[in-house]
DNA sequence: GCAAAAGTGTTACAGGTACACCCATGT
DNA sequence: ACATGGGTGTACCTGTAACACTTTTGC
């Protein structure tokens, strides 16, 4: 195994958390202190990376920075462009981190988004946070254009592929499955049309079991997603959307 | 500008051109001479691809590589994954092949896919030619899994997103359009069914022009797809598919 | 006149949409 | 008993699926 560092290839993650008020990402403070401790050159938020080591797969790389952000090992991650133009990196501050860190300016970025309840992450340090999708600060490099084109992707795929439970607890209540719909599409759903049409999925099994609290009185049924039931039953009719 | 390549970073293009019998895929041929030249060491197929250049963007990178194999410069384009594991080369042949251009054995390669009507490629030699998506032979490096996360990427891809034209001429016939359909999701179609759908799409605009020839003795009415209307009408509220 | 693809209509059913109130529980 | 989110039913309508024959033209 190989440590060193591919000085041109980074790995960029682009963490998505589900909560109650919405979809959040996850950020990173970047700070740099040249003159004064006090007042610092640079100091805002980015996306969380690092760059490949010599020898590790690109979806370990990811695995590995996704680990030190938030302490997990399983979350859904989807590697859904590269980012690497020459003028990407054009700003003064980004210009001057990078010449702090010693980089070669032109680095490729694959980026990675993850999926998960927002709950999951255990934050312990001021350095990381989350913000709302749509309330974000202003971000060095172009993160903000790696977050615009993760999210398009996420809202593409959310359509096709099973996503949408990624952002839930392992069980659920169909309010939340609906929640969660509402935000990642920025749209109002009909609850009573929305439960039906969820409970004839049989992919989307039942428990015997209910969840109190969460601000209701009265306790919620829970369901559970099984990948198994909704592989074996998908087909293709569905398709032809033209 | 800066010509010199990176070297440690590729571009890949997937070329997959719809004709009368199916998808089709461009490939080049890979052949290595040594010890005698009728009995190259290497003699097989496999994508296209060049390393980047120090000042140029991906986008450009990818549109050079497709100009030089097909002479055309406007189709439809999707940087779709990169691959770029450190054991992605490991047969013999394509370690040999590394070597004798003198490249780093870890390349990243950002891989591209385009889409277009077979028919508008003309091949002039014998070292590029299109094979059967669903016949290919065996290929180089890791460039059979790449056509098949493309093929799936695109399969995802049409669902959502208005890329079926992008296999057609311009202008086309329903049942050419209805054939691309049966083709990318491998399944058929009822005729009348889908003549009634597609001519309800306000996008899908009806011509005052007919095509001769092809086959048919009838001449068949041409429509266009107007991606203007499609994005004026195109709503959200299909989406719900859970 | 025949071959070859283009084009057409109806019925039955499933699924979607719109819409407003009662339920179970904790406090 | 009241506040809070959880949960339900119906009528209408739209869209989809299944199905077989006629039309237009070139040869």
């Amino acid at each position: 195994m190989d440590f060193r560092k591919i000085s041109n290839i980074s790995v960029e993650c682009v963490v998505f958390g589900l909560d109650q008020n919405g979809i959040n990402i996850l950020l990173s403070k970047r700070s740099l202190k040249m003159y004064d401790d006090k007042y610092p050159v640079i100091d805002d938020w980015v996306l969380t990376g690092d760059h490949v080591l010599k020898s590790e797969r690109l979806d370990k790389s990811a695995e590995r920075i996704f680990y030190g952000l938030t302490g997990l090992k399983d979350a859904y991650k989807k590697q859904f462009r590269t980012f690497g133009n020459p003028e990407r990196i054009k700003n003064e501050k980004d210009v001057l981190w990078l010449k702090s860190r010693g980089v070669y300016p032109r680095v490729m970025s694959v980026a990675y988004y993850f999926l998960l309840p927002a709950f999951r992450v255990k934050l312990c340090n001021e350095n990381t946070r989350w913000f709302s999708l749509d309330n974000l600060p202003k971000l060095g490099f172009d993160h903000s254009e790696i977050i615009s084109k993760a999210f398009n992707d996420l809202q593409n795929r959310v359509v096709v592929e099973p996503l949408i439970f990624e952002f839930l607890d392992d069980k659920f209540t169909l309010n939340e499955l609906q929640i969660a719909y509402q935000y990642v599409f920025d749209v109002e759903i009909d609850n009573r049309n929305f439960r039906k049409k969820a409970i004839n999925k049989t992919y989307i099994v039942p428990l015997d079991e209910k969840r109190l609290g969460h601000g209701s009185k009265k306790p919620a049924n829970l369901y559970m997603f099984s990948k198994d039931i909704y592989e074996k039953t998908r087909d293709k009719s569905q398709i032809i959307n033209i």
